[in-house]
DNA sequence: ATAATAGTTACTTGATTGACTAACTAAACA
DNA sequence: TGTTTAGTTAGTCAATCAAGTAACTATTAT
């Protein structure tokens, strides 16, 4: 129950359940990245996905200095409810546009990618 | 998307997902059996109702000065989702317990329960 | 008709939560 | 070796939310 609760508590929240969307469709995605895609803080983003972490939906691996974290997709408990939100909120429209947006993070090299997020100056 | 986050939102609060679960296996259940099931005020169990109806998991009927609530099991974009729900916490000790005292709650005489509802003064 | 009562709505209060900034850790490069 | 940098942790603030009390509505019973 208390499992359960934290489970739904994790996806109550609109950029978590973005990263989880994005990750259900990218198989990995590195902090930066989410950072981009979300606009946000790289701190907020740390939580967010600590929190996802804690409750056992996702996976981080540590390569050199990014994290790189990825849906467990295959732990059964979440395999139902992961294809129940894919099909609920796969279409919709911000869901669709975050994917665009990654296909054009996905393709640029991370060290620019990161290099521009510094002079764009959203986190000093 | 909007829909998909009020509907994790509103399973998101412990008393909501007792509810559910209770729903789950009784069908149809009056504000006065939930509100002695929670322990909690009866507008606290309105209001949660009222929440788990504006997101369309339950519907109510009103039969004289009683209400009842029952679940939407039907709705197929809940189905899976219910399903899964019933699979998690179905076992859990919290779950168990609420269904055997539904059980005491649902053999007593309607009148009766509210009677002994307002003696115990949770109430005014 | 009047009193009683099941449920809802309005309002207030205390707790949780998400975001930011700043300070810190660990890895890479000069 | 010292500096830069990706990510985490600590601390603060504003917004959200659940619970209770009190006032209100609608239905039943005397």
């Amino acid at each position: 129950m208390k499992n359960t609760l934290s489970l739904l508590k994790a996806l109550s929240d609109k950029n978590r359940l973005r990263v989880v969307a994005a990750l259900l469709s990218t198989h990995e995605l590195c902090a930066c990245q989410i950072k981009e895609l979300l606009k946000i803080t790289g701190a907020s983003v740390s939580r967010h996905l600590a929190l996802l972490i804690q409750v056992g939906l996702v996976d981080s691996r540590k390569k050199g200095r990014w994290v790189y974290y990825r849906l467990r997709k295959d732990m059964p408990d979440f395999k139902v409810l992961l294809m129940w939100l894919e099909q609920k909120i796969g279409n919709t429209a911000v869901v669709k546009a975050d994917l665009a947006m990654l296909d054009d993070i996905g393709s640029c090299d991370m060290i620019e990618m990161c290099k521009k997020q510094r002079q764009s100056g959203s986190n000093p």
